[in-house]
RNA sequence: GUCCCCAUCGUCUAGUCCGGCCCAGGACACAGGGUUUUCAUCCCUGGUACGCGGGUUCGAAUCCCGCUGGGGACGCCA
């Protein structure tokens, strides 16, 4: 198999030789939703790769026929370009090291696997599934301390060209496997832990620890950057590696992420998955914000947009300390990112909010009046489904809260209204400074303050007793739609 | 049982590599207060942490050892 084409290296006369372009990847499973983790490992990824101009592969590792559905891959799919975490290679976009699914790459295992049989590396191993597994009940009813392991009953047998087989990895007796792995330091491993692990099933389908490692060369990998739980695999990998005579990545493992109990991060814990989180609305930026801060630090900032975290995002400032999932941080770093113009323009507020506008019934709402609508409701929205309830009321007649008619909108607020409704219409410029204005010295001259009036007007505009400020809504409404509302609630006040 | 990893406020973390600037800083959360036309935003104040025990040192959150506690793995799952 050909070493892959990387970047070309710097000129000869530099004398520092700069390490190329790194190749990095994330590989999920296609047997279910996105979850959170897995982003917080394929964001540290595409970081890495963006940050040094490498290439960010997404590989499907569908090797679980019985888990793996054509769903579960498109929901991957569509989470990673909801988050905008764009690959360079992978499904849809191809690239020089596909195929990217592994169910597409068997024969490229196959050959490999037949390189270490040849090598006396792995050997075919007969004993069937029934067997190994009775085995194991032995063991287990044996004591509850006793842990089994394939004795490596086939390691010397001779073969059977008519059996059905597994292929396994022959592990050494002895020695050690030792690396460097980025976050966690030197990690030495006894070979004496090891066992003969599957490489192949018996229908030629690989294995974890033997599918990844041969796809990791094959694809040039310099980089592999995945969860903790996944550091005990790295020795029988590197042995993998050693065996095929290529020199294994670079490892960084990351610190797990927990649920707020201590437990293992599920679905019974709440919203785990990509889909949920953009269902909720939370914007892509604040999700990956939260992730990334988790884990990682860069002294005490805590909010980054994706450009910063491109250039400051570093390996070496990952903790190694798991941690708890903190829902409330998660949502106030969303927050963060929804109240800032500098992070959340009001044109991409606008498209991100729309989908939610929809969901209360507006589905085409005026433009003009959405962008000056978004900053009135942007600090008073913790997400963008909060941001249609606060807004949906400027795109159609308000429906009044039942209390709130009832105790600001009578026969006895109603000649105020009239003439709040007045002195509006004077108002030539209708921009919230000259509304301001306008009703400032209104108010002075009937020696009245805000408060005398804001509520009705309030309720007679917006149909509720909580919204952005007077003035604001007045100049998001507009002129003729202002004064149309005012009509309309004097009218039902004077009724009732 | 075997192997691997970790340990600072309730939570995410800074500080740990290169010991003194840390009687430990920030953020979220919590409690109290302020601004205010509603709701928010915003601002101020407060409490709470270096798991324990030994070393080394003039001096340790920082270095060493042990303990305890927590996590991961031991599949024809990934």
């Amino acid at each position: 198999m050909a070493s892959s084409p990387v970047a070309p290296a710097p000129s000869g006369s530099a004398s520092i030789a700069r390490r190329a372009a790194p190749r990095v990847r994330f590989a999920p499973s296609p047997t279910g939703y996105l979850h959170i983790g897995g982003v917080r490992t394929a964001l540290f990824n595409w970081l890495w790769a963006r940050k040094h101009g490498g290439t960010f592969i997404l590989r499907i590792e569908d090797t679980d026929q019985e888990r793996s559905t054509d769903d579960s891959r498109k929901v991957i799919v569509d989470a990673l370009r909801w988050l905008e975490l764009d690959w360079d290679e992978g499904p849809e976009v191809g690239g020089p090291h596909g195929p990217y699914f592994q169910m597409q790459r068997l024969s490229i295992y196959g050959e490999f696997a037949d390189r270490l049989i040849g090598r006396g590396r792995a050997y075919r191993c007969y004993c069937t599934k029934e067997e190994l597994d009775a085995q194991r009940a032995a063991s287990k009813a044996r004591g509850p301390k006793g842990m089994w392991r394939y004795p490596g009953t086939c390691r010397d047998r001779k073969d059977h060209p008519d059996r059905p087989f597994v292929v396994r990895f022959r592990a050494p007796d002895a020695g050690v496997v030792t690396y460097e792995d980025i976050v966690f330091g030197a990690v030495t491993t006894p070979n004496s832990a090891q066992q003969d692990f599957v490489m192949l099933r018996s229908d030629g389908v690989p294995l974890y620890n033997f599918g990844a490692v041969v796809d990791d060369v094959t694809m040039g990998i310099t980089l592999v950057s995945r969860g903790r739980d996944h550091m005990v695999n790295t020795p029988p990998q590197i042995l993998v590696y050693e065996a095929l005579d290529y020199a294994p990545p670079r490892f960084a493992h990351l610190p797990m992420m927990l649920a707020p109990s201590g437990e293992k991060l599920s679905k019974r814990h709440g919203a785990v998955s990509v889909s949920e989180y953009r269902a909720l609305g939370y914007p892509p930026m604040g999700v990956l914000n939260y992730l990334v801060r988790f884990g990682w630090s860069h002294g005490d900032q805590e909010i980054f947009s994706r450009e910063d975290l491109i250039q400051k995002f570093d390996f070496a400032q990952v903790g190694k300390a798991d941690g708890k999932f903190d829902p409330k941080k998660f949502a106030d770093v969303a927050f963060e990112h929804l109240k800032r113009p500098d992070l959340t323009p009001v044109r991409r507020y606008a498209n991100m909010v729309r989908p939610f506008l929809d969901a209360t019934g507006i589905s085409d709402p005026d433009e003009a009046k959405l962008l000056r609508a978004i900053p009135t409701v942007r600090e008073r929205a913790r997400s963008l489904r909060e941001a249609a309830e606060a807004m949906h009321y400027f795109f159609r007649k308000p429906v009044f809260d039942e209390k709130a008619q009832k105790k600001f909108l009578t026969p006895a607020t109603a000649p105020r209204l009239s003439d709040f409704r007045a002195l509006l219409v004077c108002v030539t410029l209708w921009e919230e400074a000259n509304i301001e204005a306008a009703i400032s010295s209104w108010l002075a001259s009937k020696n009245l303050a805000i408060k005398d009036v804001a509520q009705p007007a309030r309720v007679a505009l917006t149909g509720r007793t909580v919204s952005p400020g007077l003035y604001e809504v007045l100049a998001v409404l507009g002129r003729e739609e202002s004064l149309a509302r005012l009509d309309h609630a004097i009218e039902s006040s004077s009724v009732s």
